[in-house]
DNA sequence: GAGTGGTCTAGACCACCCC
DNA sequence: GGGTGGTCTAGACCACTCC
């Protein structure tokens, strides 16, 4: 690298992977777009094509690029099969896993309760939207979702295409630019209550998984506080360590 | 390497991997000792440095294997802090992780029912060993356990030394030579019943998180399977996506 | 100072994809 | 056949640990 001739001592591969994410997240290579070649980008940094592939591999193990011999790396999208479970851990009992259907149910715009305001690193009476949707897995319903995204960051979701699309996150990204890249979750067993009894179809005080998600960019900043209340009766939630 | 002439393509750092995997899972290089140098070894096998440590950071990367700039490659435990953490995710609700302290109520040999003889891949009427406890978090029982593990591949744990020792994966690694390197892991809210209100203390009914681990070795044979309850008004399950 | 893993380089060849 | 990422090599130097 000709600039970055700074003392702290960072190893460059490092340096050079900040630098691809940079140019990722600035939009000038948006997902599904191919970025330039190895030996191209190495040249154009002034370093040997090994600690370029550093870079890469560490954006690919991220889930960042994913990169195909013989093809090139790609920006990551939300639709990629690889992608699609990423964030989706609900399986059927017989181990099958697909994606729900979503219906919604709600859509405003309100000021953020205080819980919302914590999560999503914002001030309590910022303006947020609002969605509340069922999704529903082999034409039962599975899940009651609230989602809670900042209104400024998201403006005019609220009042986007009718029929929501039944992946956010590719919506967040193709149409507000921003990639959901991390989340953390954090899970609860609750009892059913009458609105879960209304649109689960599950009587009141039946055990419910509850997951608490926090949805980040990025470089981590908070995008998106979601709550899921889940039945397990015909589903239960993977995961593999 | 001068073995493995075989047709068969694949990488030799993956040959490579497979062959320091093997002199692990036998025994040669315990738990918690150093394994030779990448040096040592790239002469061993008459391949570069930079292959062999393609190998050896995989096994890293797995959690087989735990390198240390300065001092060397050890084999890793299940006591070292990386690793306490990999399997327990119940966490307190103000975001402080600890871990529990057991207390065994059960320990017997019996033969597997259907699901156990299932998960554990071996026939329903083999025998096994049956361990039931309480974990208890800040002094207050958090978590009813019941670990099934075979009888045969763990002859003599139902007559361990008394106590028990707190994390049982160290006990397997120490004293049966077998390191679990991954789980799979199915949640579901599930309602307390009586055993449930008499080891956890909450009234019969309460919604509790159920978690069903299958444990496995280094190479993926189911090696244990687990069923927790846990009790979630003061603790909850993380999971980082 | 000696030994370890971590970084960086430069170059060769291979497997894969597409034209 | 030309381009891409994947593998493998050989060697230099650096940062860290321990004696």
């Amino acid at each position: 690298m000709n600039d970055q001739v700074t003392p702290n001592f960072r190893p460059l591969y490092q340096q050079i992977k900040e630098v691809l994410l940079s140019r990722i997240v600035s939009g000038e290579w948006p997902p599904g777009t191919f970025i330039p070649s190895e030996s191209a980008l190495s040249q154009q940094y002034g370093v040997s094509v090994g600690t370029l592939r550093k870079a890469l591999d560490a954006l690919a193990n991220e889930n960042v690029v994913i990169r195909r011999q013989g093809k090139g790396t790609v920006v990551a999208t939300h639709d990629s099969d690889r992608s699609l479970f990423q964030f989706f851990h609900l399986v059927r009992l017989d181990g099958e896993r697909s994606l729900p259907i979503s219906r919604v149910l709600v859509r405003e715009r309100r000021k953020a309760e205080a819980i919302e305001a914590e999560a999503l690193g914002m001030e309590p009476g910022d303006e947020v939207i609002h969605i509340r949707r069922i999704r529903e897995l082999d034409e039962r319903p599975a899940l009651l979702e609230d989602v809670v995204v900042s209104a400024t960051r998201f403006t005019g979701l609220e009042e986007e295409p009718q029929p929501l699309p039944n992946t956010l996150y590719h919506l967040y990204q193709q149409r507000f630019g921003v990639s959901v890249a991390h989340a953390e979750e954090r899970l609860f067993a609750i009892a059913a209550g009458s609105e879960e009894q209304e649109h689960l179809g599950v009587e009141v005080n039946t055990p419910l998984l509850e997951i608490r998600r926090i949805a980040k960019d990025l470089q981590g900043n908070p995008l998106e506080y979601r709550v899921s209340r889940c039945e397990t009766q015909h589903h239960y939630y993977l995961n593999e360590l």
